[in-house]
RNA sequence: GGGUAGGUGGUCGAGUGGUUAAUGGCACCAGACUGUAAAUCUGGCCGCGAGAGCGUACGAUGGUUCGAAUCCAUCCCUGCCCA
């Protein structure tokens, strides 16, 4: 049987040991390391799929929990998959609906079943399983789907963590036997263990053990500092498989991504950019602006003098700022397309530089600018 | 000219004798946001002060009262109705 998905790394960075290569899916080809955003509903807030191409989105995420609410995975099926129902002909990934399990917080109730959703679109109690998981993800069709797991929150005790990355194991297993179509989809594993070592070390190893395509971090970059991030990502990624993909879930701002990288991390998603975009912000090389803010009112400069973006081309900080502050929807668009074409161009550039073994020199000048060293 | 309803902080609008520097909404000023319960949430928003605090303030002036945005008198202004 050939693999859905398959990895094939093309360079290794000599100076940070970052990799460079290309992940084959059955939607095509795509250039790690990666930046993907973050669809949740089947749509990329704001965002036409002819705009997430001019911005360089090679494979945009979905949700399990949020489809299978509404509008139901039968419907997605019936229109011929998510794909076709969206749009979209490039790589997708569905998550499983696992970080809803550390989201919604208070209305989920977890056993060893599954986990008790109290939905939060009309409070109607939904169950999601690794079964149903993989029946709803089967439905949506995508190239990639994660499994079913909990994502613990932080801080977490060493018991309760060592449980539930258990079982999250146990879920692991009870997808790939639930998983009907690898053929088409390839299933990824979520390695947990929170932020102890030992459990990290557990989880892959038992992961590793089910033989998933691909592999991913959970359960970090949930509130904590960012040495605890590092300490975690760095010996977590080299206990991953060279020969397959290595996504780190939930990531993140520019400087992480670039971390992400270094640590050998092929895939990253963040709501981040089109969540902060609608909240008035925008990503530049010299840092963060919130062009919401009265500096701007007069500021008819574009977004990022760097910037090679539809948005940049055309308008300016101050008539973004009076779209945000109009409450206008083109602001939060324009805003949207400026912070995802930010990402995949920061993206582009560490292919490069890694291809060039310079990432680390790329690393320490772009701290610079973006101003993470003053 | 007569009658009537009103004049509150940037704005709209509560409050009708004391815990009122004065509820709310909006506007404005900031902050947060990392596998999207998020076009959301949090804080600030009379002046001076780091702060305790001090000073001004509910159309104007005068009065009643221990105490007034709230009661009384006069005046000014606005809406509506009648002539």
């Amino acid at each position: 049987m050939k693999p859905a998905i398959t990895y094939e790394l093309l360079h290794e960075c000599k100076q940070t040991g970052a990799r460079r290569g290309v992940i084959h899916t059955p939607h095509g080809d795509i250039q790690t390391p990666v930046f993907m955003p973050v669809g949740t509903q089947a749509t990329v807030k704001s965002m036409t799929p002819e705009e997430l191409k001019e911005v360089n989105a090679q494979i945009i995420l979905s949700n399990t929990y949020h489809l299978f609410l509404r509008p139901g995975h039968d419907l997605v099926k019936e229109a011929g998959g998510l794909h076709q129902f969206m749009n979209w002909d490039r790589p997708i990934l569905t998550d499983s609906g696992g970080f809803q399990v550390f989201s919604l917080g208070q209305l989920r109730k977890i056993s060893e079943e599954g986990v008790e959703f109290q939905s939060h679109l009309d409070g109607s109690k939904k169950f999601l399983s690794p079964e149903k998981a993989m029946e709803v993800e089967n439905a949506l069709g995508a190239d990639i789907m994660m499994a079913f797991d909990e994502c613990c929150p932080y801080p977490s005790t060493y018991e309760y963590t060592k449980k539930s990355m258990e079982r999250t194991t146990r879920w692991a297993k009870r997808c790939k036997d639930a998983h009907k179509r690898q053929e088409e989809q390839g299933l990824f594993g979520i390695i947990q263990g929170g932020f102890y070592k030992d459990l990290r070390e557990k989880s892959a190893e038992d992961l590793i053990s089910l033989d998933f395509p691909g592999y991913a971090i959970g359960g970090i970059s949930v509130g904590e500092p960012k040495e605890k991030f590092l300490e975690v990502l760095n010996y977590t990624t080299p206990l991953m498989p060279k020969d397959k993909p290595r996504y780190l879930m939930g990531v993140g701002t520019p400087d992480y991504l670039i971390e992400a990288a270094i640590a050998g991390i092929d895939m990253c998603d963040c709501v981040l950019p089109t969540r902060i975009a609608r909240h008035g912000t925008a990503l530049t090389s010299q840092g963060k602006i919130v062009v919401r803010n009265a500096t701007y009112e007069r500021d008819f400069t574009k977004l990022d003098p760097e910037c090679d973006c539809y948005t940049c081309k055309n308008y300016t900080r101050a008539y973004i700022r009076h779209l945000v502050k109009t409450n206008e929807i083109l602001g939060i668009r324009l805003l949207s397309i400026h912070n995802i074409k930010f990402l995949t161009n920061l993206m582009d550039k560490v292919r490069i530089e890694i291809e060039n073994d310079n990432l680390g020199n790329f690393k320490n000048d772009f701290y610079r600018k973006y101003g993470y060293i003053k």
